[in-house]
Formats: C-alpha cells, structure tokens, sequence
DNA sequence: ATCTGTTAATAAAACGTTTTAGCAAAATCT
DNA sequence: AGATTTTGCTAAAACGTTTTATTAACAGAT
C-alpha cells in the first residue's frame, strides 16, 4: 500500500529512458541538454501521474545547497520576533525558500549549537538576532562565504550585514519628548543586558538630559535582570516607583519589561496621566488597548524583514558575496496620551 | 583558510583508521564493535581538537531520518502558536530534535506544499494544526507510518493523534457565567470558518442558553470573515453592537477577535461593566492590563505542549505506532471583572 | 567515402554518511 | 597442535540525487 516513497530510478524504469534524462527533465534542463520533446512530455507525464518529489535531502547532498534560511532569534514568543519571523517566512516562500528557526533564550551556548547545527544541515543562509558571545561562530561563517545578515542586535567586532533600527535616536526621541512635556524626572527602565543595542537606548535617554541641561539623576535607571521571573521584576519596579516619587515620566527600553512596568502600576493604583507619563519601546496591542493609551517607540517591522531578505538575496545571487552592508531604519515614535 | 568542511574521511585519514572506525565512533557503537580504547581514543581527539560535526544531510540520506520535527500552525505570528511553539521548540531540543516549522495562513494549498516539503526533507514527525482540505495528505502521512500528532484544530475524518481543549465545554461555562449574572442577550462573535474548532465554541454558547431555557437569538451571533482586514472587522463590530442595543454581554470566539472587539468598543467609548460584559478565547498580556480587566478562556499552553510532544516521542520511539489518541484538556475560565 | 558537427541520450562518479559482511590475528578450548 | 571463538578492524554497497564525460546515430560538407 504506503510502500517507500518513490525515486528518480522508479521514474526512469517507469519512461524507459536514463536517470539522468529524467534529472535534466526535473531541473528545466531538457531543451538545453538536447532532450526531445516527446521525452520530455512522456516522462513529466509519468511524474505527474505518480506526484513524484524529488527527494531534497539527497539534492542537497549532491548540490551543497538547501532552499533553506536558518533564522536564530533570542525567543519565538516575542510578538516582535514572531511578527519578523512571520514576515520573512512568507517573503521567502514566495522565491521557494524555507525557514528553519530557533530560539537562543540569550544563552551564548544554544546559539553556538544552533549556529553548527544549521551548518551541519547545509542552511544557505543565515539570519541572526545574534546573543553575544557568538562571535567567532559568525565570523566563521562570513569566512565560508555564507550569506548572512544580523538583525535587531548589532555585534561590534563584526563586519557583517545588519539591519536595525537607531536605537539612540529613537530614545533620545522618547525622552525629547517627555522634556518638551515639561517633564523633569525622567526615569529609564532597562535590562541587564550589555549589548549595544541596549546600551544605545540607555545613551539616548542621558544624551537627550543633557542636551537640554537638566540634571541626569542616575538613580533614576533601573537595570532588571534579564533572567529575572516576571513577578519578581514587577514588585522590583512597585519598590522603585515608590522610593522615587519624584518621577513624572518612564521610558522603558523594551516590550516586555514596559507590560510588566504597567501591571506594577496598575498594582499600585498609580495613574498614567499628564503627571505621569509613560513610554513603551516597540508597540503593541497592550499599548493600543490600555487605558490610557500608552505611547511607544514603533520599530518598522515590514520594512526590517524587507531589508533582511533583500540583502540575504542578493547575497545569494551574487557570485561573490558584496561588501557588508549597515541598512539603519528610524523608529517612530507614536504619542498616544500626553 | 577556510576551505571544505571537514568530512569522515579526513578525519580517518589523519587517524589511520578506516571510515568504519571513526562512524563507528561518531555513533557511540566502538565498544559494541570491539575498537579498542587506544583507537576510540585516538580518533576522539582528532574529533575534538579539528572540530568535526557529521554532515546532518548525509546522514539523513543513508539513515532516513533527520532528527527534525514539522510543525504546521496557521500563523506563527499568532501568541498562541507562537507560545507553543516555543515551548515545544524548548522540549524538542532537549532530545536533540530541531523545529522547522511553517505558518499556512489557513490556506489548503500551502499546507498541502509544506507537508510535502517537509516530506521532502525527511522531516521525523509532524506537528499540524490543520487546515481543512488537507486531510488526505494527512491521511498519507499515517499511512506511512509517520508520526503525526494534531493540535488545536481537528478534522472529524482522520483517525490521527489528537491534543486539545474541550472548546464545547470552554464555551459553555463562558456562556453560563454570563447566564448566572443575570444576563439575557449574550452575543457571540465567531469566524466565517467551518472548522470543528470553532463550530464546537459555537455550539456551547447556544446550547447553554438552551440549556437555560432562555431565548436563543440567532442574530446575536455574528461571523467574521477570516481573511477580513481588521479595520473592517472593527467597524462591522461597531455596527453590530450599536444594531443590536440590547447586547449585556459578549464572548469572543478567537484571541483576535477579541482584540477588535475591544477596540471596537473603545472607539464606541461604549463601558465594559456589570450592564456589559465580555469574555475573551485565549487569555493574554492585554486582557490582563485592560481597563477593566477582561475575563477569558485561558488554554493550558504548557500542558498542550507537553502531550504534544509526549505523543510525538511515544511514536518516535515505538518499533510499530500505537493506537492514536485524544487528549481532551479542560479550558479554564479566568473570571476577573464582573 | 570520409570528415565534421549536431542531436539525443546515457554510464558512471561524486556528495558524506551508515551498515553489512568479512577477514586476519589473537585468544581460548579440546 | 588443531579447531573454535573472540577481538579489532575494514572494504564496499547503499541512500537519491546532479553532473561530467562519453557514445551512437545521423546530417551535411568536402
């Protein structure tokens, strides 16, 4: 009945002619390689009657290629990862390329694993939140001439291609905005995470203080720890709200640590209103729907996998691979409440 | 500099050993195959210190397997998938298995393409929340003795693997919250799909309110097209909800729904209180920090994760595949305003 | 009639593994 | 001392493709 599935050779047998005709056949080669039509229409025939497909792990053995991109992003079940995830995944169906993807939960060793396993199933192409840490495993694969393209997290040692967005502009924006408002304690919430594109929203957060000369209140930035249970931040962030009274707006760097910024006010019964004054790093639904509505530093994901998969494809196209390019996307900061 | 890949032969050759003896190694089958520990010593450290990894597509080739698990979703960018997913990933990993996986917009003919893809690939197993019209693909997974196992969405004529929530159940209970609070016109806000799913929703809210001997209004429910923009989703909810004034009380079918309800209503400044209530499917961050807090049917992603993935290497590991089951999980109901 | 070139097809090697079957030497038994 | 078993290792086939030569037949040119 369900038997195995079938080969070129069944095809062959099947047509009475060579598998190799019946390769050139499956790869648009026959007119180049002189196959008559009547073969070629007898054998896609039999292909089609019988839904033979070629086996791809056996093409990717001979062939070194895949049809597949391996996408490494720190967790799937982040609703800025999963939206970048969703947007690639269908761009590149469109031109017959697959995604394998994996979460690295930040751990430089998973990434490590993740980077040698994608490597070991032949992946064409690679798109990297990179973990730090992961440098040499990336670089290793640049010096393979593996099409690669980093994203959200830029990696300084590296020169490779990375599409992000400008950070320190986007936060020095936030905060701008909340000193035009008046505001004169601008507290930060951040994660404990040194890399660069946290560091750069801490930056922007303390440039835009002391561009307009107000006093930087260093006390006022938080660092929770990124492993941190999310209980555990949010009575941390009830602490700090009450032992800094003085605060008249937040900016919070990221998604998650902004929601748990909320429910901790929200436990606390402090309102969000013209004296208190709030700001979210990437939007969402949350910040949508909240009443009031929350204002938040929008990062373009359409136009992020765009440029992520512009770049892989021309990377892939290309005989030799280009120069590494830095494509930086502004943020928008949508303002929602005052 | 960076050169090929290393191979089995290349380490045999610098160990003086056959390609035998090192496989043999590789597979932790030298003791069974009487290599002496000088040898497997040998041949580790060569391993080691060159850092050879096998080629996973080889490998794949000879043995048929590929240590890589499908899984099928509607939408990766969907919290609810994405939260499976996740978790799945996170369990998969930890037996050494991969994800690929793939999002099919609901659509039969890209979920027909991916289950040959995968089939293609030699995927292990396969993790499908399917969309109707692909029961036979389905059907010849089985055949071949495939591991399959069905999450979320359940096509009646597969005798396949099955984990779920009991959505009739789930419904009901929603259904008759609102009744025991003295409400009388319970809305239901559904999707235009015909799938088990959500029909078995369907089929709660009404048969509670039979059940109650209250008056079934058929125009109280209201199916939204599913591959409607959401903009228009909210204003055709706008319209309904103005039409249908006497409304006290509403549950929303899907997650998204729910979401464009609410927005809906936000827009209308119609209040969510003891005169209008309202009860999301799928909990999430947003329902929790609304204002007021929304109710909802909460689905136990981690112990659909976990069945999911127990099923999968039951079948893995089985010589022959065990009588497929179905897990039927208990939704729970998250009261939270009245 | 021989040479050249084109047409239509194929045989065989290669990709990097796993695994079957077998062989020689050493150890054990009779 | 010869027969048998065990130890330690390997050659070669196989997995299903793609691709490089190669061939055989025939047409056209000399």
């Amino acid at each position: 009945m369900s038997s195995k599935a079938l080969s070129i050779k069944d095809i062959a047998k099947k047509a009475n002619v060579s598998i190799t005709t019946v390769s050139f056949i499956l790869n648009g080669k026959a007119v180049e390689k002189n196959i008559s039509t009547a073969v070629i229409e007898k054998v896609e025939k039999i292909i089609k009657e019988d839904g033979f497909k070629p086996n791809q792990v056996a093409r990717s053995l001979r062939t070194g290629s895949s049809k597949i991109i391996g996408l490494i992003v720190e967790d799937i079940s982040n609703p800025f990862f999963a939206g970048i995830a969703r947007l690639i995944e269908d761009k590149a169906y469109k031109k017959d390329y697959k995604i394998i993807y994996s979460s690295t939960e930040n751990q430089p060793g998973k990434a490590k694993d993740l980077i040698n396993l994608f490597k070991s199933r032949q992946v064409d192409a690679y798109i990297i939140s990179p973990a730090g840490g992961t440098e040499e495993e990336i670089q290793g694969l640049i010096k393979e001439h593996k099409p690669v393209v980093l994203f959200d997290r830029y990696l300084p040692g590296l020169n490779a291609n990375y599409v992000g967005v400008d950070n320190f502009k986007a936060s020095y924006q936030a905060t701008e905005h909340f000193i035009h408002r008046k505001k004169k304690n601008i507290a930060l919430v951040t994660v404990d995470l040194s890399v660069e594109q946290i560091n750069e929203r801490s930056e922007g957060h303390r440039q835009a203080i002391l561009d307009y000369e107000l006093p930087f209140h260093a006390e006022l930035v938080i660092r929770i720890p990124f492993a941190q249970p999310k209980e555990e931040t949010i009575q941390q962030l009830i602490h700090f709200f009450n032992q800094y009274a003085e605060i008249d707006a937040v900016l919070f760097a990221t998604n998650y640590l902004a929601i748990s910024g909320l429910t901790a006010l929200k436990q606390m019964d402090k309102a969000i209103d013209k004296d208190f004054s709030v700001i979210a790093y990437d939007d969402g639904e949350v910040f949508k729907l909240h009443t009031p509505q929350i204002s938040a530093v929008e990062q373009p994901l359409e136009e992020i996998a765009e440029n992520i998969i512009n770049l892989i494809f021309q990377q892939l196209s290309a005989d030799q691979l280009p120069a590494p390019q830095k494509v930086i996307l502004a943020a928008k900061l949508l303002v929602r409440s005052s």
